[in-house]
Order: structure tokens, then sequence, then C-alpha cells
DNA sequence: ACCCATCTATATTGGTCCGATATAGATCGG
DNA sequence: CCGATCTATATCGGACCAATATAGATGGGT
């Protein structure tokens, strides 16, 4: 899912800036199954105005940059609903702690606990954001997606924590 | 996580050529939280050869390619350590699947359907094979990694199915 | 016995995307 | 009143991927 895509699936809900697309995935619970970054997503808004998918109005501002704000067309509706139609790239799902883990024979103690603390942390965090109450009555993809978030982070945590709870375990046997 | 790390984290484990480390993440069930492309794995591992932190021998083989297999270095060794010591990359997870399902409202109810068999089949192809029972005994990392796997993905897939159940409902009593 | 598909193996290229950085006024808590 | 953070847009180098090219080996099917 490409972040042109992406714009114009946001830009279907309402009217945004730029910034208020990056803000929408980095706040909104959605960031961790879509991200995109500003260096690609001003890029693909100019792109897409060229082509027509989207338009723009510039909201001239007194002492400010003008708000540039986007809307979608209907050739910028029709495009979406057809990449939805279309197979959908498989997800990607990179982790560098996983990664770092395979490896753990080779770190300090200390150091793979403290590995395992911080990302323990983040997931919590992300899952307490995912728990909390949405506004109701929630769209149903909306339901879907932040059920789907919930029982994942759920999932992950309870493993981390349990494997955390045995290390804290070998590390009391360790040192009597 | 970049590609010249994962290429020395693999070289650390044994030789192996570029293809190999491809194949290796590709197939032992890995890549679900790792995985590079040989578009980024051979320049890296070129790079990582001018700079020392690995050394190549070119086994030559009669009417074949040289087969060019690609051993860490001390210095190899020393750099992956290093960057396993650093604070970590945070975790990316792209889901084109969880971001079409946001727009479900707009999506034809079939082809929902559809998406949604085939994310459950990929997912429960996955969590099969990273329920194949592995050789014993497993490093530490990989028994914490393919057990982390597990969690996700049997979380995941019960999600998935009792969603798709209640939808199943929900068509038949639309059909009434 | 033969053919086709798949596998092994390396490599390049175009294009997408990210991370860092630059700029600059607004707003707000201490 | 000052520094930190926020709003807002933009660019650039570099990392990375998908597709493609090449070419001999291998193996299953008929």
């Amino acid at each position: 899912m490409d972040v042109r895509t992406i714009c114009l699936g946001i830009l279907s809900r309402g009217d945004a800036t730029g910034y208020e697309i990056k803000k929408l995935f980095d706040d909104d619970g959605y960031q961790h199954f879509v991200e995109a970054s500003f260096g690609s997503i001003y890029p693909a808004l100019s792109r897409l105005t060229q082509e027509g998918l989207v338009s723009v109005r510039s909201e001239i501002q007194e002492k400010r940059p003008d708000r540039k704000v986007y809307s979608i067309t209907e050739a910028g509706r029709k495009a979406f609903l057809g990449s939805l139609l279309k197979p959908l790239p498989e997800d990607r799902h990179r982790s560098p702690f996983v990664f770092a883990m395979l490896f753990s024979h080779l770190i300090p103690h200390p150091r793979v606990v403290e590995m395992l603390d911080t990302y323990i942390e983040q997931s919590e965090t992300k899952l307490a954001q995912l728990m909390e109450p949405k506004p109701q009555p929630l769209p149903e993809g909306e339901r879907f997606v932040t059920g789907f978030g919930r029982a994942v982070y759920i999932a992950m945590v309870n493993y981390l924590r349990q494997y955390r709870a045995e290390l804290k375990g070998d590390a009391a046997e360790a040192a009597e």
C-alpha cells in the first residue's frame, strides 16, 4: 500500500493538510499498521494534485505560510476504490528487537534485560492507547481494526511479561 | 535495523552466500519480523567487504558462475555487537490489509469477505510454519522468537476467525 | 527420453520511501 | 518573559524494494 493510496484513503474521510494526514496516523492508534513520513507524503500529494485525483486550496493566513488544504476529487475516489479491489500487497513487519533477540546469547545479560524492558514498556504504551474508549458509534472498519490491534498487543505483552518473569527467576537463581 | 547489520548477524552464525542469506529469512520462520531483498543484500555485502567487516572467497565452479561465500571478520563481529548495544530502532509494521479494512464501508461486501478469507489463510499458513517442531536443542534466542511469533499469530488468527464468523451470521440474516 | 518448471546464484536499475534537517511564526506553561 | 513545543511546509541524501536479466542445474511428469 503506497503512500499515494494512503493519502487518498484519509482524504476520502474529509479534507486535510499534509501535516494533518501525518498526525492522524501518528496519534489515532492506527500507526501500528500504517505509517508514512513527510518526505513521502508531500511529494505524493503534489503528484496526486497533478494527476487530478486531489485538489488543493490555499488558505491564506496572515503572518503564516499558506495552509494547503487537500480535497479528494471524484476521480480520486474511483482510483482509491480501484486499489482496494486489487489484490493487496502483503504485510511487512520489521522488528529490530526480535532480530536482536535472535542473538541474545552474544549479548551481555543486563543488556538483554534492558532490551526486553524497553520493548515491553513500548508495547504497553501502545496497548494502553488502543484500550482508550473511542467515541461511539465507531465505524465498522475502525471497530475491526481497534479490536485487531488490541488482540495482537495483548498477546505480545502477555508473552513478553511471562518471558521476562522467567528471566527474573534465572537471575535470582544465578545470584544465589 | 539496516540490511548491513542483518547480514552481519547471519554471517556471525556461519559463512553464507548472498542467496543463502536471503533464503534463511524467507524459509526459516523469521521472515515475519525481518526481511531484505537482493537489491539491498548484494550491495550491503560489497560495502561490508570493502570495509573489512566481512571477507569473500570465490569458490570457482565449472560451468557455473562463481559462488561468492562471505565470512564475518573479527572487526565484523565487533561492529555487530556494537549495533546490538545501541538503542534499537522501533518496529515497523505495515499492513495494507488492515488499512483497507478501515474502509470496509466503501467496499462491496463480497470483496470484504474475500479480503478477510485471503488474510486468514495467509496467517494460518505462517502460523503452521511457526508451529512446526524445530530441531532440539534450540538456541535460547530462537526459542524466544519462535514463541513470540506463535503467540502473535495465534492471537491474530483467533480474532480474525471470530470476526469472520460474525460476518457469516450477518450475511445469513441479510439473506433471510 | 525429453521438456518444462523450478531452483541456484549474482547483479542492476528505477523508483519509493525514510530520516534528518531547515525554516518560522504561534502558543503555552513555568 | 523565555524556552519548549506545536503547526506547517519543504528538500535531500541515502536506504531499500520490486522487477528484471542471465544462465546452468535439477527434478517431476508423460
